[in-house]
DNA sequence: TTTGCTAAGTTTTTT
DNA sequence: ACTTAGCAAA
């Protein structure tokens, strides 16, 4: 025990992991015990925060042994950052203890676990189909389901729309003698046909969130153990925290001893068409008695960035909030905003692109240091540029369809005996194999030479493989590599430890897509190194939505298109599409060039979105015309 | 097959 | 505000 005692530091004596500087409120918000909700704008490190906290509560066993820390997020990519960045700054002895989720997962896992004590009337099946319920759906429903009594008089036709977005708004129980409309019958025609008329059920997630959120408000015992596993809870983005994932929330952690944190920006709620609740940090202090912090740093942007960011936060918040960027900048100019207007796009493009040309010859940016932002339909938007870009060498590409891929739990293996496979030496990529495929399988030391026998003879034949010209390269061979990569890390192993992969047929399709991509990568290089990091997206420009740049960062940022058609639906959500705008602005570090085009697809103005010109014109943004 | 109209989508996550 | 899918008429 006094061994084991010895692992611990004095609360008094821990200070930041890997030599982070705190500023004053995140040092607060480390130590402080009870809930809390802390405000923080871009480039705040409010990851970094919930890590550096993370590693206090368990390197000071302030969060005692064996009690866990629950960190929950929106996206798996960021739910799985958080988790590495524990994992990187206290080992991963402790951070077995840190368990970092999505809000989804955390609910089916729950639901999966406890299946068999939910109610019956809400019991899925044991195998069940995750579905969405849209708009679309309603009359699918109507078809399958029982029709209300004409006796009733009730409407025949009701707001689909509206129907597919509030069907889980309430809890549960159903108020089944309150179905006095035809919007309350097909409500409960919906759970009752979705969980029981087939012989698997199909569940949509909030009905998953639904369900464990009152399973937990029904079973005390249940709720008692929950709150005895965890001792603190995170939540990352509370901004866009909807009301089915705050009632959750509420009900399995309000009112108990696990202390909540929960961190997020409001002028990054960019989620209310998607149902972010309204005024949650207001409700959360309300329910949860937390206090508030606020931190005032930016640490990612150049100095005059950072002022125009402060100029637009307090025209768009008003008041005269003070943000003061990191030390490390040499002078208070450093950082470049600009407009630039264009009559025509094919002008914008072959400008952009020979810009961007000089930034990677001349400064020497690294393609991944340039984001490309467009507001909606990056491939429209962009065809042009790409082009040009192409045109000069460079490539570029829009990364939805990567993003989500690269960010599977099982790409990491894939990419390293690949990496192995394809290079003389690669140390790192043997490292990070060894020590995860190890962690996998259990962490046993003694087996650890076997391991790496193995892998290695694996690799060794592997790389005859792709080396063997003979042989014809297809799809469906990469598709096959793929399985046997997978089966030599244990596919049984990787199935069991990521739940996504336990049921259906998810990481079949995944895999499948892997081939497919990577196979496209091969047929443009017919080489196996540069196919990787081609996949990888290594020389490729980043081209994305501004809703998938968030929590990203680049050196130089190009946000295409502030203009009234891109913002369409600016005068019916002036504040989510200004707050849309912001989130774009404040990704660079210390570049940020925002085009109009006069001509694109149809004539363009400023005119509906003057207000984003307006606050841009208070700051100083210069405007540069090219034609 | 072409045309012409209407309604839906544009921004998203989750297995 | 405009594009696109789907469907019916020509």
């Amino acid at each position: 025990m006094v061994i084991y005692l010895s692992n611990y530091v004095k609360k008094e004596s821990w200070i930041p992991k890997d030599g982070v500087v705190l500023e004053r409120a995140a040092q607060e918000v480390v130590k402080y015990e009870k809930n809390c909700y802390v405000l923080a704008g871009p480039g705040a490190g409010k990851t970094e925060l919930l890590a550096q906290k993370a590693c206090y509560l368990l390197e000071t066993n302030t969060s005692a042994y064996p009690a866990r820390i629950l960190a929950i997020s929106f996206k798996r990519d960021a739910a799985k950052n958080l988790k590495e960045r524990v994992e990187k700054r206290s080992g991963k002895e402790f951070a077995n203890r840190f368990v970092s989720l999505t809000y989804d997962s955390f609910a089916k896992q729950i639901m999966d676990r406890f299946r068999l004590a939910i109610p019956e009337f809400y019991r899925p099946s044991l195998e069940y189909e995750i579905v969405n319920f849209n708009k679309r759906d309603v009359p699918n429903l109507r078809e399958e389901a029982e029709e209300p009594s004409e006796e009733n008089g009730w409407n025949y036709y009701f707001d689909y729309e509206l129907f597919a977005k509030t069907y889980a708004d309430e809890r549960l129980p159903l108020q089944v003698d309150k179905i006095n409309s035809i919007e309350s019958w097909y409500k409960y025609q919906l759970w009752k046909n979705y969980i029981n008329k087939k012989e698997n059920s199909r569940l949509t997630f909030p009905m998953i969130s639904r369900i464990v959120e009152y399973f937990f408000r029904s079973n005390p015992k249940l709720l008692k153990a929950i709150r005895a596993t965890f001792s603190h809870v995170f939540l990352d983005e509370f901004q866009d925290t909807t009301s089915i994932q705050y009632d959750l929330v509420k009900t399995i952690f309000m009112d108990s001893n696990v202390s909540v944190t929960a961190v997020g920006d409001l002028k990054q709620k960019i989620m209310g068409w998607a149902g972010a609740m309204e005024g949650v940090f207001t409700q959360f202090k309300e329910d949860f008695n937390a206090k508030e912090f606020e931190m005032v740093i930016n640490h990612r942007s150049a100095p005059n960035l950072v002022r125009i960011q402060t100029s637009i936060i307090n025209d768009m918040m008003g008041g005269s909030t003070v943000i003061t960027p990191s030390d490390k900048w040499k002078s208070e100019d450093e950082g470049i905003c600009e407009i630039w207007n264009f009559a025509y796009a094919s002008e914008e493009a072959k400008t952009l692109a020979l810009e961007i040309k000089t930034w990677i010859d001349q400064e020497k940016l690294e393609r991944r240091d340039i984001g490309i932002l467009v507001r909606q339909r990056a491939d429209m938007y962009c065809d042009m540029l790409i082009d040009e870009l192409s045109n000069l060498g460079i490539h570029s590409r829009i990364e939805d369809q990567w993003q989500d891929l690269l960010a599977e739990n099982f790409m990491k293996y894939i990419i390293d005996v690949f990496s192995l496979a394809t290079t003389d030496r690669d140390p790192k990529a043997w490292s990070s194999l060894i020590s995860n495929v190890l962690s996998l399988r259990g962490d046993n030391e003694t087996e650890s030479y076997q391991v790496e026998k193995e892998i290695n003879s694996f690799i060794v034949d592997f790389k005859k493989t792709l080396k063997d010209e003979s042989l014809k390269v297809t799809e469906k061979v990469v598709e096959q590599w793929l399985y046997k990569i997978l089966t030599l890390i244990g596919l049984d192993l990787i199935k069991s430890s990521y739940p996504e992969y336990r049921k259906g047929k998810y990481l079949e399709r995944t895999v499948k897509q892997t081939a497919e991509f990577l196979f496209y990568s091969y047929e443009k290089h017919k080489v196996w190194n540069k196919a990787i990091e081609d996949f990888l997206g290594i020389y490729s420009i980043p081209i994305m939505s501004i809703h998938k740049s968030k929590g990203l960062e680049f050196e130089s940022v190009i946000l295409l298109g502030l203009e009234d058609g891109a913002f369409w639906n600016f005068e019916e959500f002036p504040e989510d599409e200004t707050f849309t705008f912001f989130v774009a602005l404040s990704r660079a570090k210390t570049r940020m060039i925002l085009t109009f085009c006069q001509n694109r697809f149809y004539g363009q103005e400023k005119t509906k979105i003057s207000d984003i010109y307006k606050m841009l014109e208070n700051a100083d943004v210069e405007q540069i015309n090219w034609t």
